[in-house]
This record gives structure tokens, sequence and C-alpha cells, in this order.
DNA sequence: TTTTAGTAGTGGTATAGACAACTATATTTC
DNA sequence: GAAATATAGTTGTCTATACCACTACTAAAA
């Protein structure tokens, strides 16, 4: 079942099998998977191993444990998985739709002091701002401003900030978002937000700031998004 | 340094004692902490041991570990935690502000068909009604409904919908909400919401529908909030 | 019939060791 | 001096075992 000579850990790979099983269905919502005594029989490991696998599943939340009784297979908490940290073009593939970005602004720019303060910089420190148009069905669902630092991001152009700015990052310079922090607010839009969105000035429109950092607590850009509301509402899934 | 006698165990009392360690600047953010055998040495356990504590402190969030050269403290990512399950007391509580609740309906009903569909309920089946007004330093903050399942709350009365539904739940009950799914969407008030709210009708307002489950997946209650979006913006962490 | 005690099975905690993969530094070799 | 090589220290993975606490069930005792 399991192969040695790949380099995927042994633990990786009896999660993967857990993790299929529950796809499958063979192993329900609500039923017991086999004890670990059993798995690591199964598969001729220890059962540290076994456990190593099962506790990853557990703190993902796919599995839980009941003490003398046995291991679970949780409740989907998701129909989608809908991750709470994604791009624009992933949220709108997520949600069925095709993606498109129209560029307003590129520019370089001495950092204002509010956006500084957020990216924690030094004076004078030039940052990139980013305005684009983001449109799902050809149609206009939000306004973004980007904010990054210059020197976090050496090969940027304006082709790369025409499409997702985010699979560049992550793909082409292997930097990783690890989190970020959202304020959502309900506002009426301006003139120029109306405009641009294609809809009445004083309609209701949702206001989200993000601040978000890469791995180790490096502040990694501060994104202003104004979306229309009568097209997108933000789903979140919270724990604990 | 470790109590063997102590009912908790060992790898819970290195947890506390590194995150003191951290709390106290000792081991400042960014700085390598002891290696693993070190602590397992000092401590007197095996490095298994020392290994499942610092595991847990990853998983939190609290350290990082760098293959081939050792375990750093993290930065932290909070000025406050801003929990994201909380009650609006709670949640008011955090924001500093004084919180109060106007009870305006309270019944027991039959569920109608997309709340029954929300809390997973067989037809005919039973649920409270609550809706009150939400007043954050004596001002309205929000209109809030809840529904939930009257067979989960069997001595509810209109006394406890007057102050923490949750904090019964949690506190007198016993049960603990686990996770959640809210669907956050901006909106112009009604002339309804205008009038309990006390702003202008086709004001912006941050519409909330929240579904909150117990542990093993059992459906709690969908909430439908409707805040003041002059007075109020949802704040959230995401992870990864 | 009811209660008690036993027992088998589960996850929870912990040990002592082993080798692999990776990083940084020092040493040798060219 | 520069490049290749060792080596010491780190986390990553894994083994085989042990005993504890808890649950569910069974068998014996009241």
């Amino acid at each position: 079942m399991l192969n040695k000579d790949l380099p995927l850990p042994l633990y990786y790979q009896i999660e993967e099998y857990l993790k299929r099983k529950i796809e499958e269905r063979e192993f329900g919502v609500g039923e017991l998977i086999p004890s670990e005594r059993e798995l690591s029989e199964r598969f001729q490991v220890s059962r540290m191993t076994v456990r190593q696998a099962v506790t990853n599943l557990v703190n993902a939340g796919v599995l839980y444990r009941e003490k003398g009784k046995g291991t679970f297979v949780a409740e989907r908490k998701i129909e989608q998985p809908l991750k709470g940290l994604t791009s624009f073009t992933e949220d709108m593939r997520q949600r069925g739709m095709s993606s498109s970005s129209k560029l307003i602004a590129f520019e370089a720019m001495v950092a204002p002091g509010e956006i500084r303060e957020k990216l924690k910089l030094k004076d004078e420190e030039e940052i990139y701002c980013v305005r684009r148009i983001r449109m799902a069905d050809r149609k206009p669902m939000a306004i973004e401003t980007t904010f990054m630092p210059v020197k976090l991001l050496p090969g940027l152009t304006e082709k790369i900030a025409k499409g997702s700015i985010y699979h560049y990052v992550e793909q082409e310079l292997g930097m990783a978002i690890s989190h970020a922090r959202q304020m959502i607010e309900a506002r009426a839009a301006d003139e120029e937000q109306a405009h641009l969105l294609d809809i009445l000035p004083q309609s209701p429109v949702l206001h989200i700031e993000r601040s978000s950092l890469l791995s180790k607590g490096i502040p990694f850009e501060v994104v202003r998004s104004t979306y229309r509301a009568d097209r997108y509402s933000f789903i979140s899934d919270i724990e604990r």
C-alpha cells in the first residue's frame, strides 16, 4: 500500500490514503476509521507514524478523536473549501466565474504615511501602487488598489500586474503569503467608484482592506477593494 | 523545572515554559530557541516529548522551524487576538464598548423552509426566533434575528434572551460552538431597519448571516444581523 | 434483576534510540 | 586565494515498546 522508496514521508502517504477513503465515502461522516493499531499493522509501520498522520488530519478538521472510543470522520465543513486567503482570480474561479482585469494605474512612488506604517517601511522607501478594475464574467466586480514594497518585487512589470500578482509571487518568486487581516465595511459608492463599477452613486458597496504577511511576519501588501454589493458577498469559515 | 507528579502532560508544561519565555522577551521575536536536544537534556525528557510541545506551538503560529538551522520565535500576529467566533457581547467588549439589548420579538414557531434546511430539521420541527436590537454604548448598533432549534435549548426564557444566549449555552448548558460560516454583504437599509437603527433609509448597512455548528457538526443556529455601517466594521484574521 | 468487577480495545503520553536531510563552519586540497 | 571536503549541529522521519486513562461490553456477585 505504501511505497517506502518514494521520497514522500510515510505519514504523508497515510494521510493521503485516509483522505481518499473519506472522499470515496468508504469512511462515511461520523463513522469510525480503523484504529491506530490496526492501521499500523496494515501498513507495517509503527503506531507513532500512523499517529502523526491522524494527528495532522485531526488538526485539519478532517477527523476527530474520542478517548476510549476511536477516531471518527468529521462533518464536512464545506461544499467548496473556500479558503479565505485567495486572490481575486482564485476567488472568482471558485465561484464559477471567469475573471479579468483592467489596469488603470501602475506606478512606483514613495509610500504615503498610512501605508508606510502598515507595511513597516522606512521613510522614503518606495512602493508599487497598482490600481485595477476587476471583472467577473466580463462585468465590473470591484476596484482594487494594491500597495507593495518595491524591494520585495524586483521584477514586477505592467504586464504581470494585468494578470494575477499572487500567481507571480508564489510561482515565480517562490514566496508564500501566510496570513492576513481584513477589515470589511459597508459604504455608499462615491461618484468615481459608481462610474468605474457601472452602478448608481450612493449604491451600497463592500469595502475591504487587507494587510497580508509573508512567513516570518514580513508585511507584503495592503489591498483596498471596493466590491459591487449586488454581485458580491464575502463568505468565511470561522473556527472555535 | 517540570513536575512529573502533576496531572499535566510534560509536553504541555514545556509549551507553557516556552510561551512564558517568549512573553518575558527572553526568547525574542526572530531569535533561535534552544534546540530540541538541548531542551530534552535540560528537562530530562525524550526528544519526542519536546518535539510534541514545539510542534503544537508551530501549529499555533508561535514558532517556526527551519531544517538544519533551528526553531525560531514567530512574529506576533495580533495586538488583540480578535477571535472570529464571538458573541455580540464579547465582540463589543473587545472593542471597548458597553453592550445591551432590546428584545423586540421572542417566540417559538415552526421553522420556515429556508431556515429548516440550514438547521437540518425535520418538517414541523419548532425553532425559537429571537429578534433583538443590539446597543453599543447605549446607541443602536445592529438588528439581530436568531433562529435556534427548540430541542437544543429546552430551558430558554425571555429573560435569558435579553442577555447573552452564547453565555447561557456555554456556561449553563455546557455546549460549545465549534465553527461557523458567515456571509457578509453590503445593503441599503430599508424603512424598518432605518427606523430601528436610527439612520436614514438607503444608508449602507452591513448584513451578516452566520450559521453555527456545535462539535460533531450539529447545526445550532442561524443568525441574521444588520449593522450600522457608520459604527461597525468587521475584522478577521485569515490563515495560510 | 441489579450491581459490581473484570477485560479487551481505544486513544494519550512518554521513552530511547536510529538514520536522513539540511545548514553553517572549519579544514584540507588544489 | 578559491574550491572541494569534512564535521558538527539542527530539524525530519521512523521504530518498537511501555504504561495510563477512558469506554464498552461481559461475566460474576449480590
